[in-house]
DNA sequence: GACAAAATAGAACGATCGTTCTATTTTGTC
DNA sequence: GACAAAATAGAACGATCGTTCTATTTTGTC
């Protein structure tokens, strides 16, 4: 790893933890610099604009996000062990420590929802491909008879998320100390009203 | 009415609608000023801060969220008819024309949850708020045997506002044309296990 | 260690930010 | 219509923004 690279991951690093709770749109290349220690142009010249290194940051989180939940959860069981598993990682990732704010993409999504450009595209991106891999490990879980067969894997792929997003805005504004456990109550619900 | 009071509230009505799509932070005095054909300073009289105004934009919300959402809903029958009426009239809140980036609070909710201030503050307050009169019109509805004895009536308010809030994520970011129709669905589900 | 390439720093750009100050205009009352 | 009060405008503030340019330093290769 060239020296060059090295610095562009510190940059990134930094700059995912600092969007986390201050928004993408949040980031300051000039603040970035101060924390990092280096000129700001020196800091801008492995980007070349600011959307470039936004969208950077996104991308690093994106591979986060595979590593964190998505990866592990391939290598469960088959089924309703594996749909588990992406619901346990996942709050694994939202409370993570590279992540102080709480999950990027879903700060983000309301940040950008009303503009449009290539942040905002890769967003909508990102979800599309999170609903389709609970998805289609939902209707794995119908093949393996795990889940009843006339089980609808969009809507609950659906539903599966508004647990996750209804636990992002309470834990995080509310600070609801039961938020989890109500998450994961919903979860178990989910999970029987599947059985059938 | 003075010819203040007239001013402070168009400046309030433009900047709602505006905070809407940008965010209460993607507010900005000079474009408010020019938006409005006036000056920045002659605009910035009127509220003395940046914070503050965006405290009024706040606070003009909670106006109409009240006036749309909650007092047609308490005109309402006691019971699951204004459960229900919360449910339809909160689609009215975040569909109308004077907010076209949705729920301002939905979205202010991930901008400011880790921006600690009066800002955020108030907008605890008024979600807390928010979750107490349906938790409220609920337990009436138990009270009235419209909903079974031990219904939770904080669950249930939790259930409730998370469907509100994965079909603002799903509407807004997504552009889902079945996010409506979903969250009727799901909330029919939800009365329906209320109901017992 | 010479040397080109890569990485970083420094200074400056035009633009915009929120805010303050003083001057002017408009409003409402007698 | 005179007159004080209220509302608005204008100019300027220091700070910060993203970006561009040129100069310097550091890296990696022979």
């Amino acid at each position: 790893m060239s020296k060059g690279e090295d610095t562009r991951g510190a940059i990134l690093e930094t700059a995912l933890s600092s969007a986390s709770t201050l928004g993408l749109s949040g980031l300051s290349i000039g603040e970035l610099a101060r924390e990092l220690q280096m000129s700001k142009s020196g800091l801008f010249a492995h980007f070349d604009s600011k959307e470039h290194l936004q969208l950077e940051v996104l991308r690093t989180a994106v591979g986060q996000f595979i590593d964190t939940v998505i990866s592990p959860a391939l290598r469960q069981q088959r089924g309703e062990p594996r749909v588990r598993a992406l619901f346990e990682n996942w709050f694994a990732w939202a409370t993570r420590k590279s992540l102080p704010g709480g999950c990027l993409f879903i700060s983000s999504a309301s940040e950008f929802d009303d503009q449009p450009g290539a942040i905002r595209d890769y967003l909508v991106a990102t979800q599309r491909d999170w609903l389709s891999v609970v998805r289609h490990a939902v209707s794995i879980a119908v093949e393996e008879r795990h889940f009843r067969s006339d089980l609808d894997p969009d809507q609950f792929a659906h539903d599966f998320y508004s647990i996750l997003l209804a636990y992002h805005h309470f834990s995080r504004l509310l600070e609801s100390p039961d938020a989890q456990e109500r998450a994961l109550r919903s979860f178990e619900q989910l999970i029987g009203s599947a059985r059938g």
